[in-house]
DNA sequence: CTTTAGCACTCGATTACGCTGAGTGCCAAA
DNA sequence: TTTGGCACTCAGCGTAATCGAGTGCTAAAG
């Protein structure tokens, strides 16, 4: 037996996994040959069935019923058999017409990017929302709210707000404060956090440094303000989508995909994978090395700014899901989502 | 027949409902004569229980299963019957525990205490974010990010933070920003800011601000940095928890629940009920007046800082609920809430 | 008047069983 | 190489039988 596939192999193998991505069902040799382009009697179908099933494409739950992807048919299918066409101009309006209002802010448009993920998809909409070290430095303000208390106020390049109460030890004067916040964006701006950080580092250690109080301060707060790594958050809308899912009828599976989801550390490794990537993303069940999500697949992309790659975002659903149709509508999204961020923020 | 109940009544339907809370299961005549505490025999129980359910305070499933508390037997026995004992020392210090890591920001705090409201209940934790026109102002900031666009931050009295992007039809000199930032937080501190509303209309008709080009800036930037209504927003931690109820075994059902939780719309408005409610409020069912919760009940309590009422926060979960445990839990959270807000931000 | 034992009855849950039909694998003919 | 034919398998479904927990009622006991 070839261990390639032939072409007509891979015509029903396509034919089998659409079919069962749009009923959950098992599909069987007789169906396929209505459903299948080519003429073809349901005894050879079903040869070449067995065959598929032998390379590990295809798999029956039980005897006398149809059969179903498995893994690896799915990764072949989504590899080499999948043409994506483009979205249709309805499409892209009914999306686009979601960030239409004006003044939002980076962080309500990612949500709403998620929601709008969810809605469009009929899954879970997921967005990474951009790891501070990658951001770019635009501007920092300090607030004093109390003699101990200073609220630093933090911009990045692309318009996220971020704040961080920092206790201090000292009382600081707000002309202090001032030229502090001052120093900081003449110095700071337009440096990546990773640079902001490395240049507080290496000025400290400066003779300079040593000996002005103030800048000594400057350096305190502002390492203080940027050392959380609490970002790197992620927003999950739609989760409701898993329920209607029949392939997760069951309690305690289900319960376990929404408690991974609400613990977050999963997904947001998953979505970090995704960082580097070019263009979509799919990631089918055992690939995401997590037991929790064997029965799921993740379809994302990047979105990035002026410069650079920001975060990810994308959906996640049963590996059964019509690849064809979700894989432009988050390309697209992360696409909008880039343009956005870059003309928002001039 | 009477239509009060018995002391006897009374204690059998407590045992019923104990049981029921308990098991899950419809309750017999027989497991009961052995729960309860007087000797009584099977038969006497049922006749008191065919009472009951006379009363309308039990049903039966059907006629050869046990009996199942009714809503109105739920009211009854958390009105009458329930005694909440204190919580003990060692269950309010594995809550207190939560919030000891310093410098939590009060949205922070809110949801860890949504969080751990979850995982100590087993249920779903509610905590609803301070409506923003009820809180108190106490420091208001303007940022230059363009020339057309400005970053309001707003500090309430209770240490929420605010940001929201103002487009700006002129290009303000960040000496003028200061300015305004100077004058409003000189003559708002300390209102609230249904207060600062109104100040800010009778100010702006005023003669004097007519002509001061600051002035009118002033308010108009600060008007438009407050007219947020978004707040009130909700934080749900948990919804996994909905999963282990036997009650919400089907789909279907669980599907439209968690869509509801998804909406908030809902929940917002449940959680502003016990706003003006003192101690701990219970919620049971048709009570809440909306069809997708009618299997579901809420325990909140009402948390307040310094100067009122900030919001509620509290659970919910399937009326079938261990109330006497839940709500100390809930009251302890609320009281500790407030204590911290009030202490934390001086 | 209240409580209790006894008993017939109800009805959901469980099990058993047979049938059906979709689907398969294999073989022999085209 | 393809196809029709055929025996075989097995989940799903409906029906029937059984089981047993729990009830309501009645009549006797307290």
């Amino acid at each position: 037996m070839a261990n390639y596939l032939t072409e007509r192999s891979q015509k029903i193998l396509e034919a089998i996994i659409e079919e069962y991505i749009a009923t959950a069902q098992p599909v069987g040799s007789k169906v396929l040959t209505r459903t299948l382009g080519i003429k073809l009697s349901p005894a050879s179908v079903r040869n070449v069935m067995a065959e598929l099933e032998e390379l590990g494409y295809l798999t029956s739950p039980h005897t006398s019923a149809g059969r179903i992807p498995t893994e690896k048919g799915y990764r072949f299918y989504v590899d080499s058999l999948l043409r994506v066409s483009d979205l249709d101009v309805r499409q892209k309006d009914q999306i686009q017409l979601k960030y239409r209002q004006q003044g939002l802010q980076m962080a309500d448009m990612l949500r709403e990017a998620s929601r709008t993920l969810s809605t469009v998809c009929h899954y879970t909409g997921l967005v990474m929302v951009p790891r501070l070290k990658t951001t770019i430095f635009r501007h920092i303000e300090f607030v004093k709210l109390s003699p101990r208390q200073v609220l630093a106020v933090f911009v990045t390049q692309s318009g996220l707000v971020q704040n961080k109460l920092i206790e201090v030890d000292e009382d600081l004067h707000p002309r202090d404060l001032e030229k502090i916040t001052n120093y900081l964006n003449q110095a700071m701006t337009g440096l990546s956090i990773q640079e902001v950080r490395a240049r507080i580092i290496t000025e400290m250690a400066e003779e300079k440094a040593l000996f002005d109080r103030l800048l000594r301060r400057a350096f305190v707060l502002s390492s203080a303000a940027l050392d959380d790594e609490s970002m790197g958050d992620i927003i999950i809308e739609g989760t409701s989508h898993f329920l209607e899912q029949p392939e997760f009828a069951d309690l305690p599976r289900m319960k376990r995909i929404v408690q991974t989801f609400e613990q977050k550390s999963i997904l947001v490794d998953l979505l970090d994978r995704g960082l580097e990537a070019k263009g979509v993303q799919v990631i089918i069940g055992s690939e995401t090395e997590y037991t929790e999500l064997a029965d799921c697949s993740l379809i994302t992309a990047a979105y990035s700014g002026k410069r650079g790659t920001l975060g990810t975002l994308g959906v996640i659903g049963p590996y059964r899901m019509p690849y064809s149709t979700i894989i432009p509508i988050v390309d697209y999204t992360a696409n909008l989502i880039s343009r956005l961020l870059d003309t928002d923020n001039d």
